[in-house]
DNA sequence: ACAGATTTGTTAGCATAGCTAACTAAATTG
DNA sequence: CAATTTAGTTAGCTATGCTAACAAATCTGT
């Protein structure tokens, strides 16, 4: 696996697998988006909201801009939609110039619900496989998730 | 694998893992949306695009709407805009009421490169696995598709 | 043949979501 | 304490999603 001809191969291949990747993550994400719809919340608070309920609590509007990779005025509107909406509280921090965002009960409770849409539909479609292939599939994410992080 | 606890550990963990799945594919859209950017293209309308390039040929709007999961005036839009662009070209059929929907050269070539950015960042963080990784990764994918297939 | 129904796409109007530029307010620094 | 830096908002542009209402072409039944 060390000559030029293993390394020529594995780059083509990898290619190819980056490229269904991609496009298997956009085709994924397309149907789930339809069981979204139901909740009456955007796309972008839906994933801001998420930040606050399930990645470890309270932050400011900029943590939360840089989590979902969104400028500042971005996230300063998707916010006020929330906080609208009565799913965030906007708190007061010792310094004067952050806001401290806090998902509120009933902001809680929405992302657990569309959380559990979404994810019935995808684990339904899991159900189709075999319990061997769910069982390398559960490994695999794994793998999955480390190259992530390497973007 | 049979009984009735196995069944219901299965469920769950099968839920954990949708859970995951999807988390994973939002964190790998983000982090590859950065360099659709670069093309000035907008993410909609480049969607779009492939299917016109990749998926096969021509299509009419319905058809693409269809395709990318988007109501027809949506896509009457997106469309709007690669015509502008001078990505995409309106055809006649013999069916007056329907167009025909052609990429452009120049549509062809914006959305290899941009195909090529996207994907190389992507093989990129997929080089930093070993080759066995790469192997399980690959076979991921192809269940993958077969589960989104299911959706 | 032709009146009415169906199909295909567009237009209008609304909301959300992305950006940059320019602003306000608070905190830090020299 | 004046000047700078930092955090967030406001204003204004474009793009993308929707439904409702419309126009044009085709199809259907008599």
């Amino acid at each position: 696996m060390t000559d030029v001809k293993s390394k020529r191969l594995a780059g083509g291949e990898t290619f190819e697998t980056a490229d269904r990747l991609h496009s298997a993550a956009i085709h994924l994400l397309r149907r789930l988006r339809v069981r979204d719809r139901e909740s009456r919340v955007g796309p972008a608070q839906l994933s801001a909201l998420s930040v606050l309920v399930l990645g470890g609590g309270p932050r400011s509007l900029g943590e939360l801009a840089e989590a979902e990779q969104v400028r500042p005025p971005t996230m300063s509107r998707i916010v006020a939609g929330l906080v609208r909406a009565g799913l965030v509280r906007r708190g007061k921090t010792e310094d004067g110039r952050r806001v401290r965002l806090v998902a509120t009960a009933r902001g809680s409770r929405i992302l657990q619900e569309g959380r559990r849409r979404r994810v019935e539909s995808l684990a339904h479609a899991l159900s189709s496989l075999s319990n061997e292939d769910r069982e390398r599939l559960r490994e695999l994410i794994e793998h999955l998730e480390k190259v992530i992080r390497n973007l």
